[in-house]
DNA sequence: CCTTGACCTTACCACAGTGGGAAGCCCCAA
DNA sequence: TTGGGGCTTCCCACTGTGGTAAGGTCAAGG
């Protein structure tokens, strides 16, 4: 199978599979005659695994880990659950992370009456943002 | 004021307020004799204001709109908020992405076991990732 | 047998923000 | 004069993905 078919079978872009073996993680491919990348129908298990991983928001580093215990038949789950729970934890920092800044967003936005008129509650604040408590004085004092 | 104190007013690295000013958001500084970058006080507020918008996760061709915006005097609030409104938008996308990336997550690693034996849900759930539909068969079938 | 078009290869560029570092000049204080 | 902290520019790195260009390959059809 070439890499075209992989990509076709694994919903992997063919870009993708060949950075994913130029980052390690996947081992170089076979090669033909003519130096076109072959493969079989594990590589496209692999290649739906990583899809799947993507999809659940790891990173190439988790991966690469994960991988590794896919094919490890002495892994032991709590090596997986613990990759994933860390993974759960980041998910959701950024889920607060976004969820605050949407929040002070529309907030903001409801109370813009949207009109031809310049006065705007959004522009208002991001004009009086606070200074920042400078609390290592250092050198930087005046001028 | 150099960069380095401008820097700390507006708790914006100076590494940042040069990348500011190289992509345009920024007009270019005042320079001292030898070549410095100085500011003012105005400095500061766009600084401060290009803070507090990318805490609100803005990004910096919004930012350059916000900015625009800001400074003129005639705007209509509606321009503003329709910005906003775009950028919540977004946001509530990337919510989503994420509670969803977050839910799945959350339910494979509940009924994991997270002990030493191999058998795990999250692995499987990977291992068995189904093969995307290929609608459009093209020439790729079958060697 | 040759052309055509789909396929494959590598190599480079771009995105968006941010940080790190090196090499070199500047300025102030001791 | 020396030391240390600022400042300058320039280049590199990250993440993951897409694009593009130049060139080789292969199969089908005229």
């Amino acid at each position: 199978m070439n890499i075209g078919e992989a990509s076709a079978a694994s919903g992997v872009s063919a870009k993708m599979i060949r950075y994913y073996e130029q980052v390690g993680l996947l081992c170089a491919a076979q090669r033909s005659a003519v130096g076109y990348r072959r493969y079989a129908e594990a590589d496209v298990q692999a290649l739906r695994f990583l899809k799947r991983a993507r999809s659940l928001g790891f990173s190439v580093a988790q991966m690469r880990d994960l991988l590794a215990l896919w094919r490890d038949d002495h892994r032991a789950s709590a090596d997986v659950k613990r990759l994933a729970l860390a993974h759960l934890v980041t998910l959701d920092a950024k889920a607060h992370e976004i969820a605050e800044m949407s929040q002070a967003l529309r907030h903001l936005a409801e109370r813009c009456d949207g009109d031809g008129r310049p006065g705007c509650p959004i522009i208002d604040d991001l004009a009086t943002a606070l200074a920042p408590n400078v609390q290592r004085p250092s050198k930087i004092l005046n001028h």
